[in-house]
DNA sequence: GTTAGGG
DNA sequence: CCCTAAC
């Protein structure tokens, strides 16, 4: 048998945190007391859709310890896998320090006040927080985590090597972000959702390769249900709708057309080009569906408080869930609602711990940058989290089908009942062709898989088997086939669509999600927001005395030609905002302040630039 | 490729 | 930070 090193990364059921400020769980307040609507659906819709935002603000897929090329980084990785999986048995989620020790022995950890410490840094999502929604979302990386709360996601990594010896060595992967906390400001509506805080999750290290093969949400732990009712006090407790604003506005993601089309990414910061069609709709389209939310405020007032319960995948739960062949899966149970007199039993409150969002497969070539490891994997998670899930529900594991009735009608309120309630994440566009692997994989493949072969280096894609889905007939987003991709240049094994990309463009490696939006589009992901500080913004002002305004490739070559991610179009844009900076009053400024004395000076020297360029302006009609 | 300005 | 017209 040949022996291959192909680096195949399933990223297998991620595990989303429902809401990004989270602590314990996700909570949706749906009134039932209206006879007729939806609104199970609204509720959870909403919910998919924070989820979703929740990834796809732009963060980025950080591998620690690869710094070495990505073949070895790789196997390191695999390899530290394994260890970990030796160790899993002693694992004690319901404590997290032995958890830390026994199984996250080798990493460091990220603490932070409020006590959370996440899984080992093996892969990170980074939050680059450049949006509007985001301008308190901070980077955490390793050590560096010292901001007051953070949320995680757990997902599966598995590393597969043809020798075999590193077969089905899945792993946890851990994925992190980090956003500031804000004092919460309850509302009173009672329609709202009512989002806490959860911690990160933990999977138990020693999980299979293929553990999720099913789209999957809400993770099932051992510690604690899942989903759960909860009929209690919402003193304040809950989130208006009109406090959670819209991240989706504040989103760009490009999306182009093919594959093929060019895509140029390039690690140094600066912005990937992107193929002919430039249409950014995408994230409007989805604002508009969310649009009575107002995500930021939502999140930032959500307070972290650091329950550190662990997660461990279940496998009964995804063997049961392999058997029945559903698309998604939940684990969950409901867990009766204590009942309260008054009004409050009309409302039955839901905890959502997690979602899980399907199967992704990212096979890169081993000459692959990391950079395109991160590219490839964000875009991938980003694609499927983005439009192409909605919401469905699980009732004693019967699909509850009709939207328009209420809970109670459906037997989610019972009080003092318990039932089995269970929540999963559906393709949205259910109707796709597929090419050649319906076959094979039957229906219980619906997972994307995002493949790149080192080999050919081309991307493939595992088709999802949306049609198969049930519960998706209604959706009746127009699906357009599969993009062009099924040309084939190299089977492999588990019948992957493949689509050539030069050999060049590592760099270029990008994902597609087939089913969303057919693979037409792709995400790219904004570029990491990186703000000046005091130093930069005191060289930029020094610069451009010198320099004066208009010469920024000059002052981007005099003062930032070390700084790779600064373009001068960066540094324009810094001077256009110092300029409304030292305009405002210092209270309407945000950010680290910069200090008084430089934005004195940026006004002064922007008076004197812009008198001097009027006088140009004089000038030249007589030259 | 740069610049300027709106988004 | 993104986008793009204009140069």
């Amino acid at each position: 048998m040949v022996s291959q090193t192909r680096l195949e990364y399933g990223f297998i059921g991620y595990q989303v945190p429902v809401f990004p400020r989270a602590s314990r769980s996700a909570r949706v307040r749906v009134p039932n007391r209206k006879k007729s609507g939806n609104n199970e659906k609204h509720a959870f819709e909403i919910l998919v859709s924070v989820a979703g935002d929740f990834l796809q603000e732009g963060e980025t897929f950080v591998p620690p310890n690869c710094k070495n090329d990505q073949q070895n980084a790789c196997k390191n990785l695999v390899l530290k896998e394994q260890e970990d999986e030796s160790q899993s048995s002693k694992c004690n989620l319901s404590d997290k320090e032995t958890y830390n020790e026994k199984t996250l022995s080798g990493y460091h950890q990220i603490r932070t006040v409020n006590k959370f410490a996440h899984a080992p840094d093996r892969f990170n999502l980074k939050p680059y927080s450049s949006l509007k929604g985001f301008d308190k979302l901070a980077n955490v990386s390793g050590r560096n985590a010292n901001h007051s709360s953070e949320l995680g996601i757990s997902s599966l990594i598995s590393g597969e090597f043809s020798e075999g010896q590193f077969e089905d060595a899945g792993a946890e992967l851990s994925i992190i972000q980090t956003v500031k906390s804000e004092t919460l400001q309850p509302t009173g509506s009672l329609d709202a959702l009512e989002m806490d805080c959860k911690p990160p999750h933990y999977f138990c290290s020693g999980s299979k390769t293929s553990l999720f093969k099913d789209w999957t949400t809400l993770g099932p732990s051992r510690h604690s249900d899942t989903i759960e009712t909860v009929s209690r006090d919402n003193n304040g407790n809950y989130v208006a709708d009109q406090r959670i604003k819209n991240l989706s506005s504040s989103r760009r993601w490009r999306v182009s057309p093919n594959l093929n089309g060019g895509a140029s990414f390039r690690n140094d910061g600066k912005r990937r080009k992107i193929f002919h069609d430039g249409r950014t709709s995408y994230s409007r389209q989805r604002s508009k569906r969310i649009s009575p939310l107002k995500r930021r405020d939502f999140f930032n007032q959500c307070p972290f408080s650091g329950s550190d319960r662990g997660f461990q995948l279940d496998d009964r739960f995804n063997s049961a869930a392999d058997k029945r062949g559903d698309a998604i899966r939940v684990a969950s149970s409901v867990t009766s609602p204590h009942p309260h007199p008054g009004s409050r039993d009309r409302n039955v409150k839901l905890r959502i711990k997690s979602f899980k969002v399907p199967e992704l497969l990212v096979e890169i070539p081993t000459t692959a940058t990391v950079g395109s490891l991160k590219r490839s994997v964000m875009e991938a998670v980003t694609t499927v989290l983005g439009d192409g899930l909605h919401v469905g529900i699980l009732l004693q594991g019967k699909k509850v089908r009709d939207d328009s009735k209420t809970l109670l009608q459906t037997g989610i309120s019972r009080d003092g009942k318990h039932c089995n309630l269970g929540f999963m994440l559906e393709p949205r566009h259910a109707q796709i062709k597929l090419p050649r692997c319906l076959g094979e994989q039957g229906i219980t493949s619906h997972a994307t898989s995002f493949t790149l072969d080192p080999r050919t280096s081309s991307i493939s894609l595992d088709p999802p088997v949306a049609g198969c889905i049930n519960g998706a007939q209604r959706d009746h987003h127009l699906v357009p086939s599969l993009p062009n991709i099924s040309a084939s240049t190299t089977p492999l094994p588990n019948s992957q669509s493949v689509v050539s990309v030069p050999a060049i463009s590592v760099e270029a490696l990008a994902v597609v999600p087939i089913h969303h939006r057919a693979g037409r589009r792709e995400f790219v992901q904004r570029r990491i927001r990186r703000p000046f500080s005091v130093s930069e913004v005191e060289a930029l002002v020094q610069a451009v005395e010198k320099l004066g305004t208009g010469r920024w490739r000059d002052v981007k070559l005099h003062a930032f030609d070390n700084a790779k991610h600064r373009t001068y179009v960066d540094l324009k844009d810094k001077w256009k905002t110092l300029v409304h900076t030292a305009r405002i009053s210092p209270r309407q400024r945000r950010g680290e302040p910069v200090p008084q004395e430089l934005l004195d000076r940026v006004l002064a020297v922007h008076a004197y630039w812009s008198q001097q360029q009027a006088k140009q302006q004089q000038l030249k009609p007589g030259v």
